[in-house]
DNA sequence: AATATATGTAATAAAGTCATCTACACACAA
DNA sequence: TTGTGTGTAGATGACTTTATTACATATATT
């Protein structure tokens, strides 16, 4: 398991934009909502602003806010923009070159490793932020623009 | 990606086993080729005992060997053995309760984490400890039993 | 029986990641 | 000009993992 709670906190993050529907949200908002501080949200901020989601307005009734539509942004996209990109840890000092096993164990392991990845990641692709935003207000009983 | 490397070393060790067919080798051995310590061994051959992968033999000229067909060990069996069961991290402490988005987004998110949990589960079930072992042997250009 | 060998587990330490908190420079709005 | 909000740096504490040392226990060998 990742140790990083960086996903699910930017995936919950970019629905509370998206259900907002262009009303700026500050950090401070979204720290409410996610249960963290703000630093920890304008830190996932900035990487999600880095690869083309959201944009920050700055000043009074300034926040975030999404920077494209809500239904072209993936989860996979989120993952890749948060998480690291390996999803298994390999040896932590690299295994005896000389050995039968050592010498060739991670060359052995490598394409079943990334069709596990591959196909993880497929998964992640089928399901965007609009999806996401479209669930919580089904189970909130709400709709989208929601007023705050 | 997890912090553990439990996962690889799980697999080289049940790769070295299998190759050496039947041969019993020491946690000592077995650490030299994964260049790590062979108390950490022996802690993941504890596990690997307790699902019913290996067993051990007390004693000179004793060590640990299979306990079942390395045709028989999936690479998802031994994933579900020495590592966390959780693929994601979720919120390190709960979201707001009460909010709109807070409350509602874990339930919003689990289906599609849980689908792309699968996913990855079923590529690891497609692979063997045997399908490892011969890969290995192919590409260090040596014939299954291995004489040390 | 005595000795060497090997496992299994506990306790401690060292290293790394992550989240939290404080602080503050900077940008923008009113 | 003043208040608001972002972005980032630094320090701290919690947690996980791996490495190391130590030792009790079980087994094979002589």
């Amino acid at each position: 398991m990742p140790t990083s709670t960086r996903f699910a906190v930017a995936v919950h993050v970019l629905t509370a934009l998206a259900v907002s529907d262009g009303t700026p949200m500050r950090s401070e908002d979204l720290a409410y909502s996610v249960n963290t501080s703000a630093v920890v949200i304008r830190g996932l901020l900035s990487r999600l602003g880095e690869a083309g989601f959201t944009r920050s307005q700055l000043g009074a009734g300034g926040g975030a806010m999404l920077a494209k539509a809500a239904g072209d942004i993936r989860l996979l996209d989120v993952y890749e923009a948060v998480e690291d990109p390996e999803l298994f840890s390999l040896h932590r000092t690299p295994p005896c070159e000389n050995c039968a096993v050592g010498g060739n164990i991670l060359q052995a392991l490598q394409p079943t490793l990334a069709r596990a990845r591959s196909a993880l990641e497929q998964e992640l692709a089928k399901t965007t932020v609009a999806d996401v935003a479209g669930e919580v207000a089904r189970l909130g009983k709400f709709s989208i623009p929601l007023v705050w």
